[in-house]
DNA sequence: ACAAAAGTGTTCTCGATACACCCATGC
DNA sequence: GCATGGGTGTATCGAGAACACTTTTGT
């Protein structure tokens, strides 16, 4: 096996993911089960050491194509763990990153290094390994945060939509209900949604219009 | 020489300091020029190698105080720069912070890794090692932002103020000025500043009122 | 007297909130 | 016909913006 040697100790470098998702009315969470020491069989946040020549936004992305075969998510980097004490190997510290993606597209599978993925309500989490619920809240924080200024609740949209079902998603990350009408003023003003001509499909009820994104992919900041 | 050994490369990992402070009436930032390689005599952002057992905030604080002999500043934790090439020696991940002090306590001296420290006014800045002019910009729109929803502004204040001093700060680091009336209903109406029952001295017109903060040291959400 | 910044209220505008009924579909 | 969510408009309230003159001090 080689080794890398250097003058003074290097602490190694992860990235760790929370990729947030909604299934049913309840904010969800990606987890993965470790197959390994440290923490082995707990649950933890999706992750990994950062390859050598790599920046650590393809990282995050690597890790979690790797360890769950998930792709195209939005992603945005949250905030650098480092307590020397965080994890009982070495010295190792952590840029964690926060994503988000709709449930649709989304049906994880256990990579190399997990031996289980899995979904956890945000509300029902396990105990989890290392400082990975720290991760968690902070990474709630900022969703919830960022609802209020910017667009980033249309990730977590299929690629069409009813303003219902997106209304729903403001409602589980605020947590707490919305008034209808004034929060369809609200989204319309934006200007950025398009109709897409066609109506929900098999509901009991009267079917609402599909909406997608004017410009798909792109985040903007309100106020 | 002791040397450190790994199974695998680990990068060496840094904190960097964008201190701001007010001076005159510009945003001023403070650089050191480097003594050695790489970039030597560039100017740069004070920082440095995080030790093995200090966690990142310590560190930044650390190297702070030895290249500039500053402490007590108001820190928070900014982004984390990580691009494989941005440190020509080997590969570099550096965990950017920036700080805020009031100019009157600042008077920088060089320490052991820095020729020389000075201030600089944000829009004059020399060029800059490494990619620390990106680290200095995110910083200052992140200063920027946080005015609008932060008390960030007071760590920027001497102990005592008036609030004409304060608008300025407002208004130099929101780049457009404001109105007084406006302004002084708001920054009251957040009931946050004490009047310290003192007055400006040997000012050549009506002398203001010296406020403090309430709660000294302590950052506020407004909204 | 004059220069220079301190201090002080009111009006208007616009965005945020509160609120209730009819509509289209499946069963 | 009934249950279910879709779709729509108006009135009110409050925060933010615009705006000008008097006061106190030093020179």
């Amino acid at each position: 096996m080689a080794t890398y040697c250097y003058d003074y100790p290097h602490p190694a470098v992860t990235t760790d993911i929370a990729l947030f998702t909604i299934i049913g009315d309840k904010l969800a969470i990606l987890l993965i089960r470790r197959r390994s020491p440290p923490f082995q069989d707990s649950w933890a946040l999706p992750g990994g050491f950062v390859d050598s020549d790599e920046c650590l936004e393809d990282c995050a992305l690597r890790e979690l194509a790797e360890e769950t075969g998930i792709t195209g998510v939005y992603l945005e980097q949250l905030y650098t763990f480092g307590k020397p004490d965080r994890d009982p190997r070495e010295r190792i510290i952590s840029v964690a990153y926060y994503a988000l993606a709709p449930a649709d597209i989304l049906s994880p599978i256990a990579g190399s290094d997990a031996a289980e993925v899995r979904w956890f309500a945000f509300d029902a989490l396990p105990d989890l390994a290392f400082d990975h619920r720290d991760v968690i809240v902070l990474a709630q924080q900022r969703l919830r945060a960022k609802l209020d200024y910017s667009t980033v609740a249309f990730s977590l949209m299929a690629e069409t939509f009813t303003l219902g079902e997106l209304q729903k998603v403001y409602e589980i990350i605020r947590g707490e209900s919305l008034d209808k009408r004034n929060f369809r003023k609200y989204i319309l003003s934006l200007n950025l949604l398009a109709e897409s001509g066609e109506t929900q499909q098999g509901c009991n009820h009267r079917p609402a219009k599909l909406y997608r994104l004017a410009q798909p992919g792109t985040l903007h900041y309100i106020r």
